[in-house]
DNA sequence: CCGACAACCTGACGGC
DNA sequence: TGCCGTCAGGTTGTCG
């Protein structure tokens, strides 16, 4: 589920639950995620009030008045439960608000992670130092993927994974972008024709906003402690959909490489 | 730099 | 009903 519209519509979900209030209880329930957790995260924010809620790449951030941004990565199988009716194994941190509403963070395969950083010094936070740009800000353009995929012989979905060239992107809309633009996910990076780049980007923006609306189309339904998100899976084009017609009449293909299925039009995209 | 692979974990699903 | 293999939206590291 996590990818950058995933936890765009997280946040959305979550501001109006956190901001302006006090945390009174906070409470981790497991050492650690994919790593550890903040030994002080509990005593940390215990008490703070929630100033603000944003987005980087593929994770949320939630700053207090004390200084502190809590960071939250939601991995693959991770999500907010809103006021749960009930605590369960994968429930790995729990949070209640002077207002008396709840949430947990429940993670069944623990590949996210927590971390708590001084907001001051977010530049310096690890996983953020080596990161793209944000593809729906103003530093992601034709002009950056030129630079970026210059004498690259990697297939261009293996680079538009990297969080390095452009942050926030996972194997479903990579997919989705490049069919959208007309392009074969395997060719090398550098051979991408400009005029196919400026495709390219206008596509991975065209289905990053598509995915936040529809995900904000959802926010409604946030609070329910089994919601679900991803109403946007129903408008994929051809994720998960080996072997359903393309609109151009052509079979979606699927092909296994590092391990991760790529899908898509062998005669729309070239 | 590249591609392939493994590791981290659990749950869902299909086949038998 | 159960067992087994396969797969899953991410990240990080190794090896050749």
């Amino acid at each position: 589920m996590p990818e950058l519209p995933e936890v765009e519509t997280t946040v959305a979900g979550l501001r109006p639950v956190l901001l302006g209030q006090r945390l009174v209880s906070v409470e981790p329930r497991r050492a650690d995620l994919r790593r550890a957790i903040p030994v002080d995260l509990r005593q940390r924010l215990t008490g703070a009030i929630v100033t603000g809620l944003s987005r980087r790449a593929k994770y949320g951030l939630i700053d207090t008045d004390r200084g502190d941004t809590m960071i939250f990565h939601l991995g693959m199988s991770g999500r907010w439960r809103v006021d749960p009716v009930d605590i369960g194994t994968h429930d790995h941190l729990l949070i209640e608000t002077a207002a008396g509403r709840r949430l947990a963070l429940n993670d069944p395969r623990r590949f996210g992670s927590l971390d708590l950083v001084e907001t001051a010094a977010i530049a310096g936070f690890g996983p953020f130092q080596a990161l793209g740009p944000e593809p729906l800000g103003d530093g992601f353009d034709a002009a950056h993927l030129v630079r970026a995929f210059a004498g690259r012989i990697a297939p261009v979905k293996a680079l538009l994974l990297d969080q390095k060239i452009v942050a926030g992107l996972g194997n479903i809309y990579v997919c989705e972008a490049l069919h959208i633009a007309r392009i074969a996910p395997d060719k090398a990076a550098g051979t991408v024709a400009r005029p196919k780049l400026v495709r390219l980007v206008a596509a991975i923006r065209q289905v990053l906003d598509a995915a936040i609306i529809a995900g904000g189309s959802t926010l409604r339904d946030f609070a329910r402690p089994d919601g679900e998100l991803g109403y946007f899976s129903k408008q994929w084009l051809v994720y998960g959909r080996e072997g359903e017609a393309c609109a151009c009449g052509a079979l979606v293909q699927r092909r296994a490489e590092g391990g991760r299925s790529t899908f898509y039009c062998a005669t729309c995209q070239r």
